[in-house]
RNA sequence: CGGGCCGUAGUAUACCGGUAGUACGCCUGCUUUGGGAGCAGGUGGACCGAGUUCGAUUCUCGGCGGCCCGACCA
C-alpha cells in the first residue's frame, strides 16, 4: 500500500485528553480516531492490526467450535426468562437498554451486552440428542456495555471488539474437559500474539455463574486495572479479589509469598455448568431416553483491548513496536530523494518484487524529508524497514533497519527475501 | 455514581473584563532533501445556555463533554 494512500496521517503531539500510552500512540500514529470517551474508530491502519489479532483467534478457534454471527440486538423475553434483565447490574446495560428501551418501558429490544440468552435457544434447537454433544459456537462482534468509567485507550471501552465462545456438553465431566482444551488454545494464540510469557492463567471469583473459581488470562502489563498474585514457577496467578484465608487454605498456598503485580485481564473461561440451559429448559435426550440438563461454558478474549495491551508493553519512547504476528505491515518500504528517478523506479522495482513475493509493504511515497519519514516509521512501529536512497542505489543493496532493536544491515533483494521468509 | 482537575484554530498551547497570540498542520511560491528544513505570503479558533456588566472568551450559576482517583466491573 502507498503511504500517500492511507488517508491518515501522524501526529507529532499526543492528544492531550489521552494519558493512556496505547491511546496516545495509536493516535499519533494515525491507527484510531477517538469519538467518546471509550469509544474510538479504526483506520486504515488500526483495522489492519486488529483484523490481524482477530485473524489469529479465529484460526485457532476454528480448531475447536464453529464461528456465527449473532445479532447486537435481542428481544427482551429471553432478560426476562434468565432474570438477568434485571439481576445484572444496571449500570453494564447499554445506554439504549436503559434509557430508550426500560425507562420508556415501551421498547421490546435492547442492545444486549452479552450473548447467552441468544446462544442458548440456537443450540438447543439444533442439538437435542446425545449424539449432538458436545458443540461449541463461537462470535467476534462488536460489544457495547454502558461503562460508567471507561479510562486507559482501549483497555477499558464501552465499545469493544469480543471473541465469545460458548460450549454446550451432556455432563460436567465433559465441560472440564473441553475447559481445558480451551486454556490450550488460549495460550497458542497469546503466543501467537506474543504476550505468550507474559500471560497468566489466573484464578478468580466465578461471578454470577458459579461458586467455584473462574480463569481469566492476565497479561504483565504496569497499565493493566487487576493485581495479581503471581507464582512464576508453578506458571499460576491469584487475582487480588479471592485473596483471603479461607482461599489461602483451600487453595494451599501461601499468598503473601507471591509477587503482586499489575495486569490487564485479556480472556476469561467460566463454567456456566447449569445456570442457563435451566433457565430456557434445555435439556437433551440421553442413551436411555431420559432428557439432562445441559451443561455449559463460556468464553471470552477481547482483540481490541489485545491490541491495547501489545501497544502498552511493546512501545517504547519513539513509538509502537510491532510484533510481525499483528503487525499492520511486514515491511515499511522508505523511499528518499524521491525526485530522483532511478531512486523511484529502484523504490517501484522493490515493491513489486516484495509483493510479489506475498510480503506486505507499506510504501512511504510522500514527498518528505528523511526524518520525517523516519519518525514517522518509528512512530509507526512496523517490525523492518527498508530504505531505498541513492545512497543505498550506489551500494547495489538496501539498507533493512529491524524496529525492535535499531540493528541495521545492507543487503541485497534476495538476501531482504530470504529473511522475511525465515521470520 | 462520589471526589478532583479541565474545556481557546485540525493539533498543542498563551494572554486578557474592551471579541485573541505563538508553534505545528493546511494552502501558494521559491530554495532545500539520510533523523520532524528555510524564506515569503495566506487559511483557520473561545463547548452550550443563563446571569452580572456599557461591554464576557475572561467573572458567577447551570448544562454538556474530557481526563484522573475511588466505587463498580461477564
Amino acid at each position: 500500500m502507498l503511504q500517500s494512500q492511507l488517508f491518515t496521517k501522524t501526529r507529532r503531539e499526543a492528544p492531550k485528553d489521552e494519558v493512556a500510552k496505547n491511546a496516545q500512540l495509536l493516535i499519533r500514529g494515525g491507527y484510531l480516531h477517538k469519538e467518546m470517551a471509550g469509544v474510538y474508530s479504526f483506520l486504515p491502519l488500526g483495522l489492519r492490526v486488529l483484523q490481524k489479532i482477530e485473524g489469529i483467534v479465529r484460526e485457532e478457534m476454528d480448531k475447536i467450535g464453529r464461528e456465527i454471527l449473532m445479532s447486537a440486538l435481542s428481544p427482551l423475553e429471553p432478560w426476562k426468562q434468565t432474570g438477568r434483565l434485571n439481576s445484572v447490574d444496571v449500570l453494564m446495560r447499554t445506554l439504549g437498554a436503559n434509557e430508550l428501551s426500560l425507562a420508556k418501558n415501551d421498547s421490546s429490544y435492547i442492545l444486549n451486552y452479552s450473548n447467552e440468552e441468544l446462544i442458548t435457544p440456537i443450540a438447543q434447537q439444533f442439538n437435542q440428542s446425545y449424539k449432538d454433544l458436545p458443540v461449541a459456537y463461537y462470535q467476534i462482534q462488536t460489544k457495547f456495555r454502558n461503562e460508567v468509567r471507561a479510562k486507559s485507550g482501549l483497555l477499558r471501552g464501552r465499545e469493544f471488539r469480543m471473541k465469545d465462545l460458548y460450549s454446550f456438553h451432556r455432563d460436567e465431566e465433559d465441560l472440564k474437559r473441553y475447559y481445558e482444551k480451551v486454556k490450550d488454545s488460549y495460550q497458542t494464540i497469546f503466543d501467537r500474539l506474543e504476550i505468550g510469557t507474559d500471560t497468566f492463567i489466573t484464578l478468580a471469583s466465578g461471578g454470577d455463574f458459579t461458586l467455584d473459581f473462574s480463569h481469566e488470562f492476565q497479561t504483565l502489563c504496569d497499565a493493566g486495572e487487576d493485581i495479581i498474585y503471581l507464582d512464576r514457577t508453578h506458571k499460576i496467578a491469584y487475582n487480588k479479589e479471592i485473596i483471603s484465608e479461607e482461599n489461602s487454605k483451600k487453595l494451599n498456598v501461601d499468598f503473601a509469598a507471591l509477587e503482586q503485580v499489575h495486569a490487564c485481564e485479556v480472556g476469561n473461561i467460566f463454567p456456566l455448568n447449569i445456570k442457563f440451559s435451566k433457565a430456557f429448559n434445555y435439556t437433551y435426550t440421553d442413551e436411555e431416553g431420559k432428557q439432562q440438563l445441559v451443561y455449559m461454558g463460556c468464553y471470552g478474549l477481547g482483540p481490541s483491548r489485545v491490541m491495547g495491551v501489545i501497544v502498552e508493553k511493546l512501545s517504547d519512547e519513539k513509538g509502537i513496536v510491532w510484533p510481525r504476528s499483528v503487525a499492520p505491515f511486514d515491511v515499511h518500504m522508505i523511499e528518499l530523494q524521491g525526485s530522483n528517478e532511478e531512486v523511484k523506479a529502484e523504490a517501484k522495482e522493490l515493491y513489486r518484487e516484495l509483493i510479489q513475493e506475498g510480503v506486505e509493504v507499506l510504501w512511504d511515497d510522500r514527498d518528505a524529508r528523511a526524518g520525517e519519514k523516519f519518525a514517522d516509521s518509528d512512530l509507526i512501529g512496523i517490525p523492518l524497514r527498508v530504505v531505498v536512497s541513492e545512497k543505498t542505489l550506489s551500494a547495489g543493496k538496501f539498507e533493512c533497519v529491524e524496529r525492535k532493536t535499531g540493528k541495521t544491515a545492507l543487503v541485497s533483494i534476495s538476501e531482504l527475501i530470504g529473511l522475511l521468509r525465515h521470520v
